[in-house]
DNA sequence: CTGGGGAGGGGGCCC
DNA sequence: CGGGCCCCCTCCCCA
């Protein structure tokens, strides 16, 4: 009976025993939890506390290394500046510039100073400096970013910087960054910008790709700013059309200076054919140089853009601006008689169309030359120098006929103020130079009802619905045959006067 | 080969 | 100045 009272006064004992211990343990558990949450928590104070005193110790060096720059190279402190400027919205820089990334070692304030969280890893900075380009259009980009990567990101820099610098991607607004940034467990990036405040300011356990973009460099790729808004391509052989002097003829457009410095004197070819009025279709969308005359003050209103040709020598303009005057041009098989003449020069360019014309054969007591005096048309192109480039444009044995023969040689009486934009010709008034021009635009805006057939011209398509009703109002006198066309019965009556005029040489 | 038909492009004149 | 008309030259095609 003892042994078993016993028995349970040891199980009562064990029991509470237990239960203590239970107790005990919870209680230590819960001291250490609380315990490992202050200290955390104090930890973490310190860590940002921490962060707080390196940044501003880095950007007190910063600032130190920038005077230091700037007692040395004004330059780059004006780069600086110019920068800082774009960080707090104060303006946008009015040259060209171009962004590259800078290597980290190269950083003069930022050498052995990664910013680096407690615990990363390697960290790697990538610092895109904004540094003056020479032709780079007025929308260039200035990207600035300091970018602390933990571990690896150079792709991101260079997508930035490859879409500044191709101008893909419209100005970006930081917060979109943001939102479209990898999340991430700590902060990562530091942004260097503008003032101190900003950085400071920008200090926060968010985490943001800050980016510094004043405006996309739209026009880094010459090829594609031409070429590209309207799908058409250069002409492979508008070269050719090409003879002298390129150089005075300066095209301004969003071109890279880049590229522009690897083309050299060789300049693009649809620049060129761009800049020959006179021996291409043109699309101007502004003609306002002066040094041209008043040339053609019409065509540029009418055709603003696009791409046309006859032969598919496509030339695309979007947006140049001519300077000096219209150079000569010549295609290989005719003769390059103003070849070493400068562009730009009036008194080579006339006295170059002198011997054009000598050598051609053209009427020089044609009034071109009271024309040429008194005209500023003169300076640019002559009736008869059209012709010239008709030749070249469409270089066609049609063209040479009508350089050669009659056509156009014949009508220099009047003054032609109203000169093709397509090929330089001129005529008297504004109506001739719209229905010319139709040459050129395919343009037929007048159609027969009967058969579909379409005509440049309305007294043309009268003349054609003749054939539709018979209608013959030309009689020969001597057969009585009968005729649609003035000129057919004129042709048919050399069967009854047995008159060849034209003669084989 | 020649003549004829149709058409494209340009210039001039008149209203 | 624009529209219409006429004239001219030229080219292409066909019978």
């Amino acid at each position: 009976m003892a042994n078993c009272d016993g028995m349970v006064f040891h199980t009562q004992i064990a029991s509470i025993m237990e239960v203590q211990a239970n107790a005990a343990v919870a209680e230590i558990c819960k001291l250490v939890d609380d315990d490992y949450a202050v200290f955390r928590l104090e930890i973490t104070q310190s860590q940002k506390e921490n962060r707080a005193l390196r940044r501003k110790l880095q950007l007190l060096e910063m600032k130190v290394a920038r005077e230091r720059v700037l007692a040395s190279r004004p330059s780059s402190v004006k780069i600086l500046d110019r920068y800082r400027g774009m960080a707090r919205g104060e303006g946008h820089f009015t040259g060209g510039h171009r962004s590259f990334v800078k290597p980290a070692g190269l950083n003069p304030w930022r050498d052995d100073q990664p910013i680096t969280d407690e615990g990363s890893g390697t960290s790697t900075q990538h610092v895109i400096v904004i540094e003056p380009a020479e032709a780079v259009g007025p929308g260039a980009s200035s990207l600035v970013k300091q970018e602390r990567t933990e571990g690896e990101d150079p792709r991101h820099t260079r997508d930035i910087q490859a879409g500044a610098a191709a101008g893909v991607a419209p100005p970006v607004a930081l917060e979109d960054l943001a939102t479209t940034s990898q999340p991430r467990t700590r902060p990562s990036i530091t942004e260097v910008s503008g003032t101190l405040n900003d950085v400071l300011k920008s200090e926060t356990d968010t985490e943001t790709h800050r980016l510094l973009h004043t405006g996309s460099d739209d026009g880094s790729d010459p090829e594609r700013l031409l070429l590209g808004r309207l799908g058409c391509s250069p002409a492979p052989d508008s070269k050719d059309l090409l003879y002298g002097n390129l150089s005075p003829r300066i095209v301004h457009s969003h071109q890279d200076s880049s590229d522009a410095l690897e083309t050299g004197n060789d300049l693009p070819r649809s620049y060129t054919t761009e800049m020959m009025p006179g021996s291409m279709p043109l699309v101007l969308e502004t003609q306002t140089d002066l040094s041209r005359g008043d040339w053609n003050p019409y065509s540029s209103s009418v055709y603003s853009e696009g791409c046309l040709d006859k032969k598919g020598e496509v030339i695309v303009i979007d947006e140049v601006k001519v300077e000096g005057d219209a150079p000569l041009t010549c295609t290989a098989d005719e003769t390059p008689i103003w070849e070493g003449y400068s562009q730009g020069n009036t008194s080579d360019l006339l006295h170059c169309r002198d011997r054009l014309e000598t050598s051609l054969n053209v009427a020089t007591h044609s009034p071109s030359h009271a024309f040429r005096d008194h005209d500023p048309v003169s300076t640019s192109m002559a009736p008869s120098d059209s012709r010239i480039f008709f030749n070249q444009v469409f270089n066609s044995d049609r063209a040479r006929d009508k350089v050669r023969g009659g056509g156009a040689a014949s009508g220099n009486s009047k003054e032609k103020r109203f000169l093709c934009m397509f090929c330089n010709k001129g005529f008297s008034s504004l109506q001739k130079v719209e229905i010319h021009q139709r040459v050129h635009t395919g343009e037929n805006p007048f159609n027969c009802t009967q058969c579909e057939k379409r005509f440049s011209r309305q007294d043309h398509l009268k003349r054609h619905q003749r054939v539709h009703t018979g209608e013959k109002p030309f009689t020969c006198p001597q057969c009585e045959k009968r005729f649609s066309q003035a000129g057919d019965l004129k042709r048919h009556q050399r069967v009854h006067t047995g008159e060849k005029p034209f003669s084989c040489t």
